[in-house]
DNA sequence: CTCACGATTGGA
DNA sequence: CCAATCGTGAGC
């Protein structure tokens, strides 16, 4: 008796992925065995041709995960402060991802940094506040998603999510195309659209 | 080699 | 509105 329900088809473009992956479930694995679980309430889509996506010109040192294999994590620094997670799509030599957003947590994670000014709900409620929350950082650009894996996505369990589209939050370039989703009405969402 | 800047966030 | 903070990469 397996899980009927099937992951997104991650070969596919990031404009493909990203609406499929909201209403996943977005796994992370601690060293000591614990395990969070954050339901995908937000995500966004960067893919070839688009000025925003990191591998808009070319191949670097930086973005090179992105080139690689669907199902890895590509990890980078922004701001010099937070960190962003995304999840590789496509195929190989193609530079597409799907941003993680915002996660709606199953519990708050161990060792969970002072952040009294964020109520708990929210405490993922952003790319960059859900990946200090859950302790996301460079070491994890590369990292391949899997049940082995400290980073791994499950199914969505509900089918029925009442999807938003809308453009993209906080870029300089590409700002027309609509390449952003999330739970309608779900508090957990980084900002309103 | 240099230097302006960013897929953010929180505070003034 | 604006600063924090630093790796990246475009340009000289």
């Amino acid at each position: 008796m397996t899980d009927g329900a099937p992951l997104p088809d991650l070969t596919q473009p990031a404009t493909v992925v990203a609406p499929a992956l909201v209403g996943c479930t977005l796994v992370r694995r601690y060293g000591d065995g614990t395990v969070v679980r954050g339901l995908i309430v937000e995500t966004e889509a960067y893919e070839p041709g688009d000025p925003a996506c990191h591998g808009y010109r070319r191949r670097t040192a930086r973005n090179g995960v992105m080139f690689g294999p669907p199902g890895t994590c590509y990890v980078y620094l922004i701001y010099g402060i937070y960190h962003c997670l995304n999840i590789v799509t496509d195929g190989v030599d193609v530079p597409s991802a799907v941003l993680i957003r915002a996660l709606a947590l199953d519990r708050l994670p161990p060792d969970l940094p002072p952040q009294q000014a964020t109520p708990p709900h929210r405490v993922a409620a952003g790319p960059g506040k859900l990946c200090r929350t859950l302790a996301i950082d460079l070491t994890h650009n590369g990292t391949p998603l899997g049940p082995q894996s400290c980073l791994d996505l499950a199914p969505r369990r509900d089918p029925t999510y009442p999807l938003v589209q809308t453009t993209r939050i906080g870029l300089t370039q590409g700002t027309d195309l609509p390449w952003r989703w999330y739970l309608q009405d779900h508090p957990a969402v980084s900002k309103k659209g």
